[in-house]
DNA sequence: CTCCAATCTTGACGGCGCTCAGATACCAAT
DNA sequence: ATTGGTATCTGAGCGCCGTCAAGATTGGAG
């Protein structure tokens, strides 16, 4: 029973069943983005590659969307986790806080641009249609939220809270997001976003310095 | 002859010959992703909406996504367009051709998300593939350039002006980019950019008091 | 051991991007 | 004005895609 499960979940594909068919086809869709694109991503081709014909996928997502949505989901998970490691080594002074927050972002973003991609919505459908997703992103920015109030102290409004909340964001995903589609790395000759990524985060401190 | 040729192109659609295909199969694909969304656009859909039949895209385009440069390229145009006139009148002061600027180009993105999402290609092909959407990108990013080095005035090295200008370009980027897509919307529950779009500037400001 | 529900397969439908051979209409040279 | 060349458009066709419905296979609960 559970060796059994076990042993086909590790060797997959094995008969009739495949055992976690879902994580398979995940990982599979993963591999493609990072491989091509995720324009190039069919669910055909993906159900192929995981050993399967094409209509399986259909018992474990809903749609094509859905499987993508699964894997930014994953993505959101992946990038907290990164987060969290960054913050829990980093000195508690708040600069250095911020400055860990922000490089493992951009980290994060430039390390994994197939993931970062999906994570935002390239051409997906609903907004609130999947709300696994939407609920990945809310609580990735209350982190955000909460990490920009403690930095700033005590005595800072929620309005402005969010607001300098939302500027960050859209720095450190501005950066990531040009630098990964392409208008940066052909302008600028740099091989590295390195500086550009610690030019960000210079600006950034001064977000707390009120 | 130019008569004739003038109101066959007024007309469109006219006869065997269409006048201005070319002009038209971009005009209907804008159309066509504001309705609904640029992964939407079909050569095929675009093309029966323009009252031709599927093959005929082809003898102006070489492929569905040389059509998508074309349109990403008229957004640059229009995007330059649109920040020149801020520009032209804003008052002198550093500070306020620096709003304009940021201003201006947070406007035209939030209005135009259709072109925006093109012109920073969702899942366009090779980068330099378009040498005129490489060009377009490659002129907008110098214009910022420029203005940056005339607000902070002589004395700043090349390198350094080029950091400042990408953490420029990655608010205001970023900022468009999370309101279009999505994250920001559904998490802030206000319905106007301005807050964030003046915070996003008043942080902008920063940049220059060196 | 039996039966059920979950899983996977097969077949089919319409739409897509793209190609190619042929029809059509404009332009210029005569 | 006729004619020939060229750009433009049509139509059939290929392989791929997303999705659905009906049937085969399987593992597990009773």
């Amino acid at each position: 029973m559970a060796r059994a499960r076990a042993a086909r979940t590790a060797s997959a594909k094995r008969g009739y069943h495949h055992g976690d068919l879902r994580r398979a086809l995940i990982d599979t869709t993963l591999k493609v983005i990072s491989e091509e694109d995720v324009a190039a991503v069919s669910l055909r081709a993906v159900a192929r590659r995981a050993g399967v014909t094409y209509a399986a996928p259909y018992h474990h997502f809903r749609d094509k969307n859905a499987l993508l949505a699964a894997v930014a989901v994953e993505g959101y998970r992946a990038l907290r986790h990164e987060v969290e490691r960054a913050l829990a080594r980093a000195p508690r002074r708040p600069a250095a806080r911020l400055q860990a927050l922000a490089q493992s972002y951009i980290r994060f973003g430039v390390a994994h641009p197939a993931h970062y991609r999906v994570m935002f919505r390239p051409d997906l459908g609903d907004p609130a249609q999947e709300p696994e997703l939407d609920a990945a992103a809310g609580q990735a920015f209350h982190g955000l939220l909460l990490i920009i109030a403690e930095l700033r102290g005590p005595g800072t409004g929620a309005e402005e809270l969010e607001r300098l909340a939302i500027t960050a964001w859209s720095m450190v995903h501005g950066l990531v997001s040009l630098w990964n589609e392409g208008p940066l790395r052909n302008k600028t000759a740099r091989p590295s976003v390195k500086p550009f990524a610690d030019e960000v985060v210079r600006q950034l401190e001064r977000l707390l310095t009120r």
